[in-house]
RNA sequence: GGAGAGGUACCCGAGUGGCCAAAGGGAGCAGACUGUAAAUCUGCCGGCGAAGCCUUCGGAGGUUCGAAUCCUCCCCUCUCCA
């Protein structure tokens, strides 16, 4: 750990900060270990490669010395946060929201260290889930002006389509999760995505006048692609923290397609790599700098999923495309394997009976099968359009028979397009 | 509570009795070009199949030879009024 670094200085280095209320204080408030938070919403089952950045946020704090609070929104999560959708958020059932909590602190837990109360997590509805609503409004709601929120920048998309009285709510909660927060851990910092700012500003009035105690807020930029997507949140695939929704073979895909203008800003943010080796980045292209992306998507993987599946899916990218590459003196910090081991490949694989495979399976139906298309319909459109391959040679006929001609020592390695892999391998 | 507008495929959005599996755009997928990138061009883009069938236009009924389009009831969203 960097000694005498404050780690405001290397947030903003690295591309964290879109807004401070106070760069000068906080980073003077960030000398001493402090304790901070940042709220997650329990929404789904897993976190996706948009949580990635506060994550990787409330990580760097903790190198740093600081503790850190990973608030999972139990209670605000029944509520929805109307903070730049355009719509109103389904609610969530206690059930649904429960089980997607302690999903969430599972996959946290891999980028933090809890171990004597280093870092907490927490859940809302712990407290939020009791409280009484007179009670409530008599000593928070007052201090919440209407008309201020109404003039807020957040609320603005919703004056459209229309905004109901549960939703306006969410902020008072969330500033409450702060004051708790802060009187009961001491948290004087609250970060989070840039539309969170009205949210995090709005806690830090509310301690003021509760308590006249000064607390902070850092919000991140709200991280689009060069091309404009969001990160790995599309409406037709995201891109998932966890193994069973998104694999790590596929995780590390999405990482290595990352665009050119991309890529040192990801590695800035996404991995832990110094800033000095990244500087060199800047003027790579071409071949180098895909090498680059090669070590940014086994970075971002061997945090996400730990080493050894950041080898395996390396390696199973090696074997499918080739093998990349890699410079000794390209962000040496990476402990990328520089020479490519031949065993432990790893790409998703179909154990398939031997007389099944005997008689042969029309090429369409085993793509639609192994999911590699989504339908009959799809294989054989994509089949049709020249998009389907068998070993590495393109399928001529939506009807080919697949079958155990086609076996190799690692089985029947089908392809969907460039990118998506299957293999087939026998059982016994 | 009253008045009005509207709910169409992943999203936006045309379509107001047959030519509608439903225009157009976006997203997505494939091919070409490349660098497992972007941009561009081309094709695809409900399902099953072979060129015909099945299931879709908020839900349930009804009219009709025939409905996403007409009628009835219900559900939901929005706007204005109270």
């Amino acid at each position: 750990m960097p000694e005498r670094e404050n780690v405001f200085d290397v947030l903003t280095l690295r591309g964290f900060v879109a807004q401070a209320t106070d760069p000068e204080e906080i980073r003077q408030r960030l000398e001493k270990p402090l304790t901070c938070y940042i709220g997650f919403d329990p929404t789904a089952d897993s976190l996706h490669v948009g949580s990635l950045l506060p994550i990787m946020a409330l990580a760097h704090m903790q190198r740093h010395g600081h503790r850190p609070l990973m608030l999972v929104g139990g209670g605000t999560g029944m509520v929805g946060d109307p903070s730049g959708k355009t719509e109103m958020r389904k609610l969530l059932s206690l059930e649904e929201i429960a089980t997607n909590s302690q999903a969430l602190k599972t996959q946290l837990s891999r980028f933090v260290d809890f171990e004597g109360g280093r870092a907490l997590l927490l859940n809302n509805a712990d407290w939020l889930l009791e409280l009484r609503y007179i009670e409530f409004l008599r000593d928070i709601g007052r201090h919440f002006s209407v008309n201020r929120m109404l003039a807020a920048e957040s609320y603005k998309l919703r004056f459209e389509t229309g905004l109901n009285f549960v939703e306006f709510n969410y902020q008072l909660l969330q500033a409450y999760d702060f004051l708790y927060l802060s009187e009961h851990y001491d948290c004087i910092l609250q970060m989070g995505g840039n539309d969170q700012w009205g949210n995090i500003v709005a806690g830090i009035d509310l301690i003021r006048r509760k308590g006249g105690k000064s607390s902070y807020g850092i919000t991140f930029p709200l991280l689009t692609t060069a091309s404009g997507a969001k990160m790995g949140k599309t409406a037709a695939g995201a891109v998932w923290l966890s193994a069973a929704k998104t694999s790590p073979f596929d995780f590390y895909q999405y990482w290595v397609n990352t665009e050119d203008q991309d890529v040192v800003r990801f590695l800035r943010l996404y991995t832990f790599l110094p800033l000095a080796e990244i500087a060199v980045v800047e003027s790579l292209a071409g071949q180098d700098l895909n090498a680059c992306k090669t070590i940014l998507a086994f970075e971002v993987t061997a945090l996400t999923h730990g080493f050894e599946a950041a080898v395996a899916a390396f390696e199973g990218a090696s074997q499918i495309f080739g093998q990349r590459h890699l410079p000794a003196d390209l962000l040496p910090s990476s402990p990328v394997p520089r020479r490519i081991g031949d065993d432990g490949a790893v790409i998703p694989t179909t154990v398939m009976s031997c007389q099944r495979l005997e008689s042969g399976i029309p090429a369409f139906e085993l793509f639609a099968e192994i999911g590699l298309c989504n339908s009959k319909s799809a294989a054989r459109r994509l089949i049709q359009q020249g998009g389907a391959y068998a070993n590495q040679e393109r399928i001529q006929a939506f009807d080919e028979m697949i079958g155990s001609d086609f076996l190799t020592a690692d089985g029947i390695v089908l392809r969907a397009g460039k990118k998506k892999v299957h293999r087939i391998r026998i059982e016994g």
